[in-house]
Formats: structure tokens, sequence, C-alpha cells
DNA sequence: ACCCCGTTTTGAACACGTTCAAGAAAGTGC
DNA sequence: GCACTTTCTTGAACGTGTTCAAAACGGGGT
């Protein structure tokens, strides 16, 4: 019975979740998850390679909840500025369960080795996701993006949403309410910098980023 | 004789330094640096409280060098661009015998409890030399930037060598040299886009840039 | 029933960062 | 020189993430 296996393996991912939420990262030691959810530790480490692959459970199911409530969010919404707003507020309403875990879990996505690492190969499934978010915030919106932008835009706002989750992982204020600030006040000036495309002069100069950004991008070598 | 207390704890710095360049920060333990040191395990938390406090050590002494070298640079440099690119290709130079421990650096740098956060309390004094170092560049340069920029340019440019110190991490080309490319690329841009602050239909999105970001400084509270 | 073999589970063991009670050395006042 | 204090040094011990040889389980084949 597959199911069998399946089912110690969602159980433990389960039970690290819930202890990452309620008592933090650092304190939830792999033996208080092998004990809580009633297992070995070396069951856990069975199914899970590393403290971080657990990481890494959360940060699939954070990723894909925010695919969800993103589109619903996205509905009656046309404008860029309100469609970013969308999309930056959703992402931080998931992660707001684990606020105070947000360092640990930056200090693991950032080493290269990381599973968790969106920079990473281990995390091109979750990266696409979101990617898939803003590029659909992107192509939705009306009035529509300038053509040249619309390929590589949404790779932009995707690191400029990296950013923002930076600032809300160190954002200390009630209910993070500074981020919501950030947010609320950047979205509308990222929309507005962007139709300064069609100035003459400012044009070649968003030519030259987007020729910048294209070959310093991940490619082959 | 203070100076003997003094000459421990340089020693352990010292083989610290030296270890986490020659075999990198995760191979270097405290057992062995102190057994390169000959000193105790404990003896080696005498003077530095973790192992996070030599990294902190090598972040001193980094930055240090690089306010050197930096000034150097700029001597006969008088556009901004060249200007920025002295700043930034230096600070990449100063980095580049611990390349192989960057990730495990900014790992450790990115927890708000790290003594080395950049934008924590501990490294004030570090982080106000770097940002001196960019406002030398700023207010040195001629063609002389914006007044209306010119105050918080400095800091605007401090955190884009921070994403730049990033990309450098991540980038395994040989000698780094697609951050070169990247430094060589954004520098001028950067110097190019601020120029448009004088086009009035671009101005008031630079204010309004500007208005975000002093309003989501970490000030009081 | 029995054995076989792949899957799952166990718990002891390892190396690590870190702590700490205890002792050695160095300094200070007399 | 001697007691006393402060500074420095030691190494064993703790809790952590992780590994691994061995055991238990499960389900086909005979």
């Amino acid at each position: 019975m597959a199911a069998k296996s399946e089912q110690t393996r969602q159980l433990v991912a389960d039970v690290a979740l819930k202890l990452f939420r309620e008592i933090g990262f650092e304190k939830t030691t792999m033996r208080a998850i092998a004990q809580e959810a009633g297992v070995s530790v070396g069951n856990a480490y069975y199914y899970f390679a590393s403290k971080d692959e657990l990481v890494q459970e959360l940060y699939i199911q954070v990723q894909d909840e925010h695919a969800v409530v993103a589109a619903q969010a996205l509905e009656n919404v046309q404008d860029l500025a309100g469609r970013l707003k969308a999309v930056l507020h959703t992402g931080i309403d998931v992660m707001t369960p684990y606020h105070q875990f947000g360092s640990d879990f930056i200090a693991t996505a950032i080493r290269p080795t990381s599973p968790v690492n969106p920079f990473g190969e281990a995390s091109t499934a979750a990266r696409d996701a979101s990617l898939a978010i803003f590029r659909s915030a992107v192509e939705g919106s009306s009035p529509s993006v300038a053509k040249k932008l619309r390929d590589d835009l949404p790779e932009l706002l995707w690191l400029a949403y990296m950013g923002v989750a930076l600032y809300w992982v160190y954002d200390k204020s009630e209910g993070q309410r500074r981020t919501r600030r950030l947010i609320d006040g950047a979205a509308p000036l990222m929309a507005r910098g962007l139709s300064l495309a069609k100035i003459p002069g400012v044009s070649k100069v968003f030519d030259d980023v987007l020729g910048l950004v294209r070959s310093v991008k991940e490619d082959p070598k």
C-alpha cells in the first residue's frame, strides 16, 4: 500500500509546518517533529533528506496558496497598479503566519545549495508558478503594457517581489503595516514609471535597461 | 600587559579568516580554528561569542579595505558613471578572495539577530563607512547630481550595491566576469537614468519615488 | 506455512556550535 | 614575598542536524 507511506510523509510535513508556525524555525528540532509525529528521527529523514527540505515543503505550499488567492484577487481589477497591489498583498497575506520565521527561511533559501533557493534548480517549479502569477497580472491589465516590456516585466516584478518580501521580513511594525504601505506606494509608482517608456528620451534608457537585463540573466554559462 | 590578550585575539581572528579563505565557511570549524591557532575551543569563545562574530571581523576588514581602495580609484574620475563603476568594481575586488564563502556570509548576514546584518544595529559603523564611500562618489562627481537627489542617492546606491553583491555571490562565471559586465552596463545606465530627472513628466515620478523611499526608511517605529 | 526481498522504521552514534565550572596566569596592594 | 582579585585558558558536556547499520514490516511466490 503506497498510501501508508505517503501518509507518514504527510504527517511529518504537517507536524513540521505546524511547529514552524507555533514555535519558530530554530526551536522546531527534528527530534521535536519526530516526537510530535510519533515516529523516530531517522524515519523523518527517510522522507526528508534535511530540515531544509521541510522548508521547501512550506515554500511550495505557500506558493500554491498564493496562486489561488492572487488569481481570485485579480478578477475584478483592470489597471496595472491595482493588479500589482493585488498580487503583492496576497503574497504577503499567505506568508503572514510564518512571519517570525521569515528570516530563518530567507537565510536558508539564500544558500545556492538549498532546495528552497528561489534562483536555484530545485525550485524551478515553484518559481515558474510564481512567475506565472506576475505574467497574468501584466497580461490581463488594461490599458495594456507596452509590447516591448511585456516579456521581461514579469521577471522584473518577481524580483521586486523578492525585495518586498525581504523588506517584510525585517518589518517589525504592527501587522507589518509598513510593508503594506510600501506596496500601496510602490505599485502605482511602478505602473506610472512604466508609462514613461513612451517618452522619446526615456525610451532609449528603457531599451538599454532591458538589454542589460537580458544579457545578465542566468543563461547557459 | 593588554597586548598579550590582544595578541591572542588577533591570532584567532587571523587564523579564522585564513581558514575561511582556504577551506570555506562550513569546513572551518571552531575546533579547527582553535587547533590551528594552538588554543582551546573555549578560549576562542572568550574573544568571539560566536562563529558569526568572526564573520563580522571579516566584514569589517573587507569594508575598511574597500574604503581605501575606492578612495584611490575615485581620484581621477569625474563623471558619475565612472565613479560608480570605480566604487562597485573595487567593492567586488576586495570580496573576491572570499567568493566561495559568499553565500554562507550572506546567509549569516541576513538574520536580523546577526552582528553582521547590514541593516542591523551592530554594524552601524560598517554601514556608515560604506555609505560614506557612495556619498563621496556622488558628491565628487561632475557634472553634479541634481540637488534633490543628492541626499538620498547614496543610500539607494548602497542598496543597489547589496544587489550587485548578491548577484556576485551567485555568479559562477569564470572570475565572476558576468558581475563585472553587470557593473559596466548598469553604472552608465543609472547615471543616464538620473539625468532624466530633469524632464518635466519624469520629474514628478522621481519626486514620488523619493517620497516613498523616505517614508519607508527604517525610522523610529 | 515458509522464505524472500524491497520498503519502512528504529535508535545509537557522529561532528558541529556553544556553554560553563574550574583552574592557571597575571596583576595589585601591602 | 604573600594574599587577593581580575583576566585568561582549559576541556568536558549539552543539544543540535544528520548518518547508518540493523531490525521490523509487508506482500508475492512456492
